[in-house]
RNA sequence: GGCCACGUGGCGGAGUGGUUACGUAGCGGACUGCAAAUCCGCGUACCCCGGUUCAAUUCCGGGCGUGGCCUCCA
């Protein structure tokens, strides 16, 4: 089966013709850094990286060009800068903010597995290049200067309004917007204006004297030229990217360019509301990746996102995390059972499965490939395919915790030792951000984490395969947690298996229960070979 | 007001003009001293009202509900 689209552009799904197989491209419209990104922004980053392993898969990795921008001039960048760092000058300031931001940006979105683009551009490095879009669409006749300000003459463009399918007339009648007086058309948008003082300004196109600096959607017109050429592959953002910003960069680039298309495909990604209302400040349930990062592993939230496909609607809820994290708890004991002491299995083998890789391709039907991968679990248990096999699979889609079931535990193991404090909710809040943190690489809060508990009275252990362990010894020599723990509840699994042995099953479930107060719950299973009862243990659900 | 999505079993979520996707929870069974884990089995869902059709959850029309854009928010 082939690689079928929906385009935006023509309301319907059609088969992908790359322009040039040999390099395919694809823009998406990456994050204005001012803050920290939020579920909302995971989910074209999550989303758009399927489609990138797809488009890697088909084509070949080196054949694929996948850019993402920073949008790192803005006005709430301006003034979130000048709110934080008051004393520094306006372009340091704001240079920081960006920076930070980025950095931040990018530590988040490597937990949920994304791979990097190609090219991630800056806006602030592509001044020229926008200053030159201006000067080409005055020159043409499609802009036109007035106030200092570059504006897009859109009653100059015949068929502006195409992807949002808009007419002129329509949004002009319910425009709500106020008309600046020296706009020629309502519609008009801006592609260039003067700085105020205090603000970034650059050197103005078009004969304008005074600094200025680009409007919202030049930008992206200037940095997917310049990166993939004035026509190429695919287009990709949020929904609400449609109208104004995607229809203005069409406007833009196809004018300046005299092409057209500026992409073949536009693809948008549906919304997401949060526990059935829709995410926004004053609610208070703005979810950041960031804070989502403390509850649970990042495998977690990819598997939420890619359950529901790209252009549905989302509900994200607690309870989806909770029910997402079992089924990767499921799939990750199958596959650490597997390979055992492989701590950090640069496991070689394991192929891509043809059915998932053909669901994927029908408009990217996650949900289904999802449905695809459990078959191949159920297969690999049923002992029909290998375990690199599935893992192979699951790793294209993006997981990449499976060896480590202990990061995906509901809880991390009870307080094995019994002196001392007991771990309040706070505290297992803590030991929750201390595992997490560890799971998705972020040091410095694991350490920050790792001391509070400290100053709290416990102890905290991880080992390879993400089970965390506390304890409470009050010893300045508190060794290795994990082989004390090894130790204690090993000796109460042989006190247990002696009572049951010698019929005295009162004694043996006095000690299971122990142990289960502890977090920690018995499976015995009988051998095979000898038909001995064998008792083996895990961190409960 | 204009334009546009979505509404599926307890929950999550694909898909289809006629044959109970899938996951999870729940229930029943096997196994077990009892559990847990595992394995096997079970649920006959598609917002409402009309229409088209031999047949609609699936197509068409209307309604209701939720959400998005038209306000530089993915």
């Amino acid at each position: 089966m082939a690689l079928k689209l929906y385009n935006t552009l023509t309301r319907q799904k059609a088969e992908f013709q790359p322009i040039d197989p040999k390099n395919v491209r694809m823009y998406v419209c990456g994050p204005t850094v001012y803050d920290f990104a939020h579920i909302g922004n995971a989910r074209p980053v999550i989303v758009f990286d399927v489609l990138y392993r797809l488009l890697r898969h088909i084509y070949g990795p080196e054949h694929v060009t996948y850019v993402r921008n920073i949008t790192d001039v803005d006005d709430k960048i301006n003034a979130r800068a000048a709110e934080r760092y008051p004393e520094l000058a306006p372009e340091i300031g704001i240079r920081k903010l960006t920076d930070d931001t980025t950095a931040q940006f990018h530590k988040d979105i490597a937990a949920l597995g994304v791979l990097p683009p190609n090219v991630e551009p800056r806006a602030t490095e592509h001044i020229v290049e926008m200053v030159q879009l201006c000067e080409a669409l005055v020159a043409n006749g499609h802009a036109y200067v007035a106030a200092d300000h570059v504006l897009f003459d859109v009653a100059a463009m015949p068929d502006y309004g195409r992807l949002s399918n808009r007419s002129l007339d329509e949004m002009e009648a319910g425009a709500r917007v106020e008309v600046a007086p020296y706009k020629k058309g309502p519609m008009d948008f801006v592609l260039w204006k003067p700085s105020k003082p205090g603000e970034p300004g650059w050197p103005s196109p078009a004969g304008i004297t005074v600094p200025g600096r680009p409007g919202w959607h030049i930008e992206c017109s200037a940095m997917a030229g310049k990166h993939l050429g004035n026509v190429f592959d695919i287009h990709g953002g949020g929904i609400d990217l449609t109208f104004p910003h995607h229809e203005n960069e069409i406007a833009q680039s196809r004018c300046a360019h005299g092409t057209p298309v500026m992409a073949n495909v536009w693809m948008h990604n549906g919304f997401l509301q949060v526990e059935g209302e829709k995410m926004s400040k004053s609610l208070g349930n703005f979810v950041t990746i960031n804070e989502l990062l403390t509850q649970c592993v990042g495998d977690v939230i990819r598997h939420l996102m890619i359950q529901t496909h790209y252009r549905q609607p989302i509900d994200w809820t607690q309870n989806g995390l909770a029910s997402s994290q079992l089924e990767l708890l499921s799939w990750s004991e199958f596959i650490s059972e597997r390979c055992g002491e492989v701590a950090e299995p640069a496991i070689a083998g394991g192929a891509c499965d043809a059915d998932l890789i053909s669901v994927l391709q029908d408009d990217l039907n996650s949900p289904a490939a999802l449905t695809r991968l459990r078959e191949l679990f159920g297969l690999a248990k049923a002992g029909k395919l290998s375990w690199q096999d599935f893992l192979a699979n699951a790793r294209f889609l993006g997981f990449k915790n499976l060896h480590r079931p202990g990061f995906f535990h509901p809880h991390i193991m009870g307080n094995v030792f019994e002196s001392g404090p007991q771990p309040n909710l706070q505290d297992q809040r803590l030991f929750l951000q201390y595992r997490s943190a560890i799971a998705n690489g972020d040091v410095s809060l694991a350490e920050t984490s790792l001391q509070a508990t400290r100053l709290r009275g416990f102890r905290l252990k991880i080992n390879e395969e993400g089970v965390v362990f506390v304890g409470n010894l009050t010893s300045a020599e508190f060794s290795d947690l994990q082989i004390e723990t090894n130790r204690e509840i090993n000796s109460r699994i042989a006190r247990r298996s002696a009572a049951r042995k010698a019929k005295d099953f009162k004694e043996s479930d006095r000690i299971r229960d122990e142990l289960a107060a502890m977090g920690i719950a018995l499976k015995d299973t009988k051998n095979k070979d000898t038909g001995e009862i064998e008792t083996t243990w895990e961190v409960m659900r």
